[in-house]
DNA sequence: ATCTAAATTTGAAACGTTTAAAAATTGCTT
DNA sequence: AAGCAATTTTTAAACGTTTCAAATTTAGAT
């Protein structure tokens, strides 16, 4: 922030002009004369003026910043998500300020307050694994600050929300798996406090009773990341005789779970079959690659913006929050 | 930015004090008297009171937020960058602004403009493939702006630096594959203009060197995204039964050419040896499992923004700019 | 009671901008 | 040359803070 930066009030100075009148003339106002307007912008031009944003927000009531609230930057799907964000915001003439709740509930307030603070004209986040309470969000959303949730969301919340139909990619999943002939199904799940952890794990119960397949609690394991699968290890292989098909609720655990089971002796998909979710980048490195739901990262985070974008310029319609949901599709490879 | 929020000004009116007594009592200065500042200060919490980031920024002709500039937020490399100047930043009590060039120069000079109206304490840039001229960080480093460049940086800007040694990345994954008895070994490179992409090709080149081993000109392809392992896909195969070595400058790119590679009958490691640059969590995904050079993504953030805080913290030392060098590692798998 | 010093509070300017309203300037008409 | 309208420019307030300097209040000493 140096402060050699030239202002509107050096060029009035330097110009004899009043401070007003070098501000009309730069945006074009129709009451200054053309000849003043091009001595002005000339100058602005010649030591290149640049308008002090910081001003502008505090005058305008307004920043032209989202902010955005983010679980962990590292996950392909994440990083795709702020792709998109990134993309569209800055198209619009918006720019971002980045944070990450690390999956903890209290940086997740923490967080939400920097934003809050920084005066951010919206909002989006998707919510960290932890957040039990949802208070912050609502206060702060009574209080009229517009947020949209993407991807994990929280149906006690009444707001604008753009999600994947995960009741659907769990369905379409644990089907496919079935009609290839798997009867002894595990479903490796997300934590259940998480909409899109029940979701995908609904999918999968009622595909199985839609076939007749019992649902077995013992079936369904709270484990979603690599670590987790270490974890897990003995107990994933003293029940891998059994089975023939796991559903698992993200990409890289899946992954992680095909290297145990591989390590092991059992055959990826001829011994059990493996679905993932997410279809990132390591879905096709992997041998066999990974059969897995599409999740459209990138195309969420446009469509985030572009609703909290909607709501920011249309202030009036206060109600009527909207939910936009894209439909999973499944990408068939090898590994089911 | 709702402007429902209470400023300093409310409480002043409402407790019927002056704005500068509810400024300072806020702020603890000894000219206020215990009452006034637990009446103040109780009040203040009562109602949540939070200072307006932008009016104190404007103020203090400081902004406490740090811009960056990243080729690509979705690389793996990028993204724990990121993460690491993020968790730093923060903490310190910096907020941050992301932009993403897309290796695109003018994008990067667009990026660079917004962060400088932003008026943001400091800057941090990784070079954009596709930037070869260095005039707009050059006129932001003579106005003032402190810049600190990371990973991708230019040998012709003088400014503080963070790198890891990528000349001796290049040399002990070189040095690696001719111990292991490889004889004839390519090099797909990063674009020359990239300090990076020169010093990795350089180390290469001295490893061969010293082995007494002819560098050929022929046997270093430009060739650093998956996409391109495709277009030169005939290229590879037409080279590949000649060679038995190859080193590549990042991993997806090597990972890509392993399964090109494969399809097509040649074995990894027995046929060719692999090595990669960057480790990943993709290199222990394919099989066989990645050797390659590691790179510290998250401490190369962490050091960045130390050494920005350092320059904004010490503005005085005008001088002496710093680079800080990492040293790289060779993580020895199976590909080679 | 008055004075003085110390303690406390307030007013005003500043950061860089916009904008409503007032003021000054111009150019026609007569 | 005066009057008037139209054009152009300026003044001042505002956005939410901080902080210097000035003003006010308090209390102790006479």
């Amino acid at each position: 922030m140096k402060s050699n930066q030239l202002t509107i009030k050096d060029i009035a100075k330097s110009l004899n002009v009043s401070i007003s009148t070098v501000s009309r003339a730069l945006k074009d106002h129709p009451d200054i004369s053309q000849e003043t307007k091009d001595l002005v912008r000339n100058y602005a031009e010649k030591f290149n003026y640049r308008p002090n944003v910081l001003a502008l927000s505090l005058r305008r009531q307004r920043s032209y910043s989202i902010g955005l609230i983010i679980p962990a930057i590292v996950h392909h799907f994440f990083s795709s998500v702020i792709s998109g964000i990134e993309e569209l915001a800055h198209k619009e003439g918006y720019n971002l300020i980045i944070c990450q709740s690390n999956e903890n509930q209290y940086r997740e307030m923490i967080n939400l307050q920097t934003l809050i603070d920084h005066r951010v004209d919206g909002i989006l986040v998707s919510l960290s694994k932890t957040t039990q309470t949802f208070e912050h969000f609502s206060e702060a959303l009574n209080s009229g600050m517009p947020i949209v949730f993407f991807d994990r969301v929280c149906e006690q919340l009444e707001a604008d929300k753009v999600i994947t139909d995960d009741y659907e990619g769990g369905r379409i999943a644990t089907e496919y798996l079935i009609n290839k002939g798997c009867k002894n199904i595990i479903h490796l799940a997300a934590p259940q406090n998480l909409l899109i952890g029940r979701e995908r794990r609904n999918g999968y119960c009622d595909a199985l009773r839609k076939a007749g397949i019992e649902v077995r609690e013992d079936r369904i394991l709270k484990c979603d990341t690599r670590e987790e699968v270490q974890t897990l290890r003995q107990h994933i292989l003293n029940l891998a005789p059994d089975i023939d098909g796991i559903f698992v609720v993200n990409d890289s655990t899946a992954i992680a779970v095909i290297q145990v089971l591989q390590q092991n002796g059992f055959r990826i998909p001829e011994d059990i079959s493996v679905i993932g979710y997410g279809d990132g980048p390591n879905a096709s490195i992997i041998k066999p690659e990974l059969t897995t739901v599409v999740q459209k990262g990138y195309e969420m985070g446009r469509e985030s913006v572009k609703l909290l974008l909607q709501r920011l310029n249309n202030p009036a319609a206060d109600i009527n929050y909207q939910t936009k949901v894209f439909k999973p599709t499944l990408k068939i490879r090898k590994s089911a």
